[in-house]
DNA sequence: ATAATTTAGGTAACCGGTTATCTAAACCGG
DNA sequence: CCGGTTTAGATAACCGGTTACCTAAATTAT
């Protein structure tokens, strides 16, 4: 049988009151030999006490939520070892869901969340735009904090983001600068909103410039290789004139140059090409991707840490935190 | 405050009993309209009952652990998303953890792990030697499945592995039929049994043929991209001759044929390059690798499955469970 | 019509901790 | 030497469910 407080207490000869002061540390009441005494008898069946029960009468868990849409898509192991990190090293444990961005899914795993009485959540939502299914977390009052992607009029958060749209107007400037007029651009699904930003910061530096954006260049992805790659092929059949390409995300980024090099287009001197995330696999590819690196990890460490203080009661300093992105350019792009 | 059994029992009238019944859609000895009733009440007050007051009677809390060592290292994504679908698929949720093959942090989770009851756990262990860490796992009669990496003499708990030792006989035996017999080869760190028994497979595979291995030619490495790229610069420029390189794994593969171009070591026309997973990458990166294919997410989903059945009690057909890996030839390998 | 059985539902103990409150002995100053 | 204050430790209620067992009414069998 497991060991319970009442065995450590019956052979101690004390209450259980005394054992459960000695595990918390609790200074008061309790003599230094018997703390001595318990503490030896915890060791010699080594013991150790049920957080399940804790969480009964505590309220704490210490475990918290992550939902993120698929651990297997190479953004998201960052940021989901930046929260675990952070959580480890404040004695919390960490829930890891797959929302696969399905709203239902997500609403199941929040739902799956409360009721094992988590002390927080950080999501990655699947909408943008404020589901009933935010409801229950308002209500029963868990804290929470969205990560990555924003959603539109939700309350009782915090989030960490990166500044989407700044990090796309400084890839689209920077092509703009170069001389490039004629830039096409496949985004993220726009339901979501870091892409529907990327796609504002794409428009923003063209109207800044007071340069005409040609619709055909521009195309709705979906965040997969695939989507790159297609759109370029279209693109050629089309005989469509484009002289740099902009990727609202690394994995696009790497189908666009696959098929430009299928085509025998020379990257960069033909097309200029610039993805968004820097992803490991970015330097890996042939040639390496200039991009817009964001900090991945630092925003699930940033979120995590901020979760952290949501409930432990501290105050936090700003409810949305943007991090900076920054362009990263390497063999996609010219030298000069 | 957050609603109770007691609040919906008091609000219809009834016992927590039956309302406990209802919950667990207990059929007998509660009345049709009874059960109406009380269901209604706890839609109106969005009741959820906490899993935190059933584990502690029940002792099932119907979540599983999961350590690994980096789910930032691309490997395990594939491993984890397995484990996480067949678990929520059950009905369980996952902790995750990372060890960083450290064997204390591991021992920490383990603990962590134990005193939050989880059913069960799903361990990619630190090391290659049953410790004492493991234990505990033993006293307290925790389900556990091993994956990917083997423990010697561990008892109590049942394993997912793929065959490595096979694995790697086929890429280096296929590399010996193609007439070379001076192929490198980077390992893993040796004291993960994967790593070892890739080795064996180089090994074995030399010893069938009858040829005899330069160990000049094979170096301890990481796992890592830089010890690929190392080693096989360190190979060149001192004059080393080879014709081909096994890699204990992908990243060290693409680190390997980076080291080549940049030497303008022509793939595989001068020098074929195997590699081992399969991950994601290995297709992205060109010429697209070559590797030895092994099922990662198969293994992540089988583990859970099997770990679920102990959990519950049933019987599991096998206590080890080797899966198949397949050598699959891209571009880093001649054409016939 | 009566006994036996089924059915709906209630009572209370229990899971393993925490915590507010209480007791009794030790200590302490004047 | 006495009343007041610390100090060590105990008692018991409580957290939110589950479950073994009980009761009383209803149903069925005889």
């Amino acid at each position: 049988m497991k060991v319970t407080i009442n065995d450590i207490a019956k052979l101690a000869n004390v209450s259980k009151t005394t054992v459960s002061k000695v595990i918390n540390n609790k200074a008061e009441g309790v003599g230094e030999e018997t703390r001595k005494k318990i503490l030896k008898i915890i060791e010699e069946l080594n013991y150790q006490p049920s957080a399940i029960a804790r969480g009964l009468v505590t309220k704490r868990t210490h475990s918290i939520g992550l939902i993120i849409p698929d651990i297997a898509n190479p953004f998201f192991p960052q940021l989901a070892r930046g929260v675990e990190d952070i959580a480890i090293k404040n004695g919390y444990n960490v829930f890891l869901c797959n929302s696969d961005n399905d709203v239902e899914k997500e609403e199941g795993y929040i739902k799956a969340f409360i009721d094992k009485s988590v002390d927080g959540m950080i999501l990655t939502s699947s909408t943008s735009i404020s589901d009933s299914h935010y409801q229950s977390l308002k209500e029963k009052k868990i804290p929470f904090i969205l990560v990555d992607r924003y959603i539109e009029g939700i309350e009782g958060g915090a989030g960490v983001f990166s500044d989407n749209k700044e990090g796309a107007y400084k890839a689209v400037n920077y092509l703009l600068e170069h001389g490039h007029e004629k830039i096409a651009f496949i985004s993220g699904p726009l339901s979501i909103t870091t892409a529907l930003h990327r796609l504002n910061g794409y428009q923003a530096a063209h109207y800044d410039k007071g340069i005409e954006i040609d619709y055909d260049l521009v195309q709705e992805g979906n965040y997969h290789f695939k989507s790159g790659f297609e759109f370029i092929e279209q693109l050629i059949t089309a005989k469509k004139k484009f002289s740099a390409v902009f990727a609202a995300n690394d994995m696009i980024a790497i189908g666009v140059v696959k098929a430009l090099k299928k085509h025998n287009i020379k990257i960069p001197d033909d097309v200029e090409v610039i993805g968004f995330d820097d992803i490991d696999t970015a330097t890996l590819v042939e040639p390496a991707l200039s991009t817009v690196a964001q900090p991945i990890y630092d925003m699930g460490a940033l979120g995590a840490a901020m979760l952290i203080k949501m409930i432990e009661g501290k105050e936090i300093d700003q409810k949305n935190i943007y991090l900076k992105s920054e362009l990263v350019l390497r063999e996609t792009t010219r030298r000069e």
